[in-house]
Order: C-alpha cells, then structure tokens, then sequence
DNA sequence: GCCACTATACCTCCAAAGTTGTATTTTTAT
DNA sequence: ATAAAAATACAACTTTGGAGGTATAGTGGC
C-alpha cells in the first residue's frame, strides 16, 4: 500500500480546478489538500501546509509562472511540481526542467499524460509530453538519443537507483552491498537495464543516462 | 611544424588591440589577419576572409555580444570563438559556452589565461577562466566534478578522440580497428586516461566526459 | 641539441562486465 | 482474485576492462 500524496492544485479557471480534481481522484494514493486559483494563495498555502506534489498553470494572472514556481522552490525545495500549460516556448520549458520542476504537461495531452508524469515523478524522473519538441541539437552518432525517451519509462526505480550508483563508479558487489542485495541480483538488473534501453555497454549506459538526465 | 591559424581579434578600444597583438605574436603559429573595432566590422571581415579562431570582446558598442556571435557563428561554423570580457554573469557564460563559443577568458586574467584557451581550442576542448564560477549545482557524491576541471586540459588529442568512441559504445578492439591503432595502444591510452582524471572505470569516465562537455 | 610529452606497442594477470538461462517471491494493477 | 510486472537469486561461461609493467619512435618547446 502507498503512502497518501499530499496534492496541490492551481489554475485560475475554477472549472479547470474542477476537472482535475475528478481525474486526480481517480488515483487511489493521492490526496487534494489545497486548491489555489491565483500565485498568492499557491505561496500562502506552501507556507503552511507540507507539500508532496503542486500541479501548477504556468499563466496565472497575478504571478508570472517561472517566478512563481522558484518561490515555491524556496519554500518546500523537496515538493515536486508539475506544470501544466499551453505555452510551448522551448526555451522557457528547458530552464524550468533544468531547474526547477519535474514535469511539464500539455494541457491538451488528456489525463493519461498527466498519470504518465505522476508515474514517473514515483521513479525519480524528469516527465515532458512527448508533444513537446525540445528541439535537442545534433543527434549524430549518439546511439542513446534517437531511440526516443519513451525507453526511460521501461525503467523501474529499483533500475534507476543502480544506474545512479553505477555512474558514481560502484562495480557490482559494491552495489549490492550498499543496497543489501545479493551481487547475483545486481548482475541480473544491470542485464535488464542494457536490453531495455538496447544498450551494448555501460559507457552507453552512462551516456544515456547523461544525455536523458538520469544522473 | 605546425598550420598557421588565421586569427582575428575585435575590441572596441584600440589600445587594447594593440596589446593583444604583441601577446599573440609570441605564439609562432598564429597569425592575425584581421583586427575590428566594432560589430560591423567584424562582421565584414567574416565575409571575405576565412577566419580559424576569433578573439572577441563581449561588450562593443554597436552589437549585443550575444547576436554578433550567433551571427558569425552562422556565417563561417567552423571558425573557433574566444570571448574576452569583464562580465561575469553565469547564465550568459553558460548559453554562450552551449551553444556559440569555445572558450571565455576574463579580461583582468593575465595572457597565460589566453594562451591556455588556445590551447584547448586546438585539443578539441572548451576552455573557461578559472576565476569564473558557473554555479554548477549540486557536487555531492559525484565523483567527477569536484576534482575542478584542471584534469581535462592534461588530455591529449589522442586520448579525447578515444573517449569520444568510447562514449558511443565502441570497445578497445573495435576503437583500434576504427583508428588504425593496436589493440594495445588503445589499452594504453585508456589506461592513462583514467589515471590521469583518477578515475576507477570507464562509467566514471563517460560521467566525467559528459559532466564536462568532452562529448 | 636536449628534455618532456605524445603516441605507439607489447605482455601478463586478475577483476569485472556481459550473455544466456532458470526460477521464486513480492508488489501492483485491473 | 488473478494476472502482470518488479524484485529477487543463482550458475556457468565468454569477453572485456583494468593494474602493473616496459619500451621506443616522433614531436614540440626552450
């Protein structure tokens, strides 16, 4: 059984709040603690009550969205936020993936993005909608990239967690020591690791993970 | 014996020109073919003469640093850019390292700054003045970063060449048939390059690489 | 001209990764 | 309740990587 999430909600169009909060109750764990409809009441609300999960609009009338969002940073640095907008501005979506929020999703994109971000918000991982064209430069020879992110998905957090302590350098039994797990068990997620992505080695491994900021 | 490299420099104070000049003429395989006072100018010259490497000051008074860059960067995409400044804004280093320039040196660096850049520049390599700090985020556990970015210039071009093809998960044999090497050479340079970036494995090095823009 | 560095090459030994295959328990989803 | 997915574990075998040496030809800087 999961733990209970503590959710916020904010938009300024009430009925929108509406909506989510019909979809969001569709998922048994999480808990809508607090409904905001404008940047004053999300930052009011975060300075009382801890936050698992904000899922904020990124154009609220009183507060713009980025400013907003890295004031609510600063308050619970360990809340996650996901944002959910119409805007598009690869730019502006970079900056905050890269410093700020765990996922953006399309208003656009139905409910089941909205579960897909909350799936990989579990696991640690960064969730963009795949609408969102994130216009990464040069894809060459680079054998990680092209495959599509959608392979990142297939990872479990178990997997996830290794590959982080593979990129610090730990070898296998290092691993399973530090995780309390038999060195057999280490060897076989690394093999399922590599045939999920449809990597050789674990220099593509590490590069994967890089260039899909997994580490 | 070394290609000459067609240099040109652009400040908008002449005297400063005139000092660049005399440093550069210490380095024998350099030759300045151009030296511009202001965008415009520079801008012409890209033009007309083909340019290997452009010395450039961030802040004249006809252009934005920023546009005048991205503009020769358009005209000749091969030509290595030098930004020489006084300003140290972090965010305009690391969207001008990203995705323009090759090196930025500080004004008040001394020569020995310059000359190391143009070093990296002929490896392949970024160079960035050390007395500029790009708030990297978090150091934490890994195992790379904190050993400060000294460690890459001991490189060769050899040995970044390898890591590049060990980064698309190529191993030793397949890299030594691709470069015409033996299979012991590239065992050899692997050896030194880990020895060199202390680093445990090849996971350690593909971390290293990537957190260091070497691939 | 000399010295340091770079690039090259070879060798051995052991450790670690990767391959293939099986199998059980636990957790989660429907 | 049941099926699917995830996490766990084991074993044999092959390939590759990493540690520790040594050595020599070429290049560039001073």
């Amino acid at each position: 059984m999961k733990r209970q999430m503590k959710i916020l909600i904010a938009d300024d169009h009430k009925i929108f709040l509406d909506g989510l909060n019909l979809i969001l109750n569709e998922i048994n764990y999480i808990q809508i603690v607090a409904e905001s409809k404008n940047g004053k009441e999300v930052i009011e609300v975060f300075q009382n009550i801890a936050i698992d999960i904000a899922i904020i609009d990124l154009n609220m009338n009183d507060y713009n969205g980025v400013d907003l969002i890295s004031k609510l940073k600063n308050i619970q640095p360990k809340c996650k936020i996901i944002v959910l907008s119409m805007v598009e501005d690869s730019s502006i979506i970079k900056n905050l993936l890269n410093n700020y929020i765990d996922a953006y999703v399309v208003k656009y994109g139905g409910k089941q993005e909205l579960f897909e971000a909350l799936k990989c918000i579990d696991k640690g991982i960064q969730y963009v909608s795949p609408s969102i064209n994130l216009e990464q430069q040069e894809t060459e020879n680079n054998p990680s990239l092209n495959k599509g992110n959608i392979l990142i998905e297939k990872l479990t957090k178990r997997e996830l967690e290794i590959i982080k302590l593979i990129a610090i350098q730990m070898n296998s039994l290092q691993i399973s020591e530090k995780l309390f797990l038999s060195y057999y068990t280490v060897k076989t997620h690394r093999k399922n690791i590599l045939q999920k992505l449809e990597l050789k080695n674990t220099a593509g491994l590490i590069e994967f993970a890089n260039k899909n900021n997994l580490v």
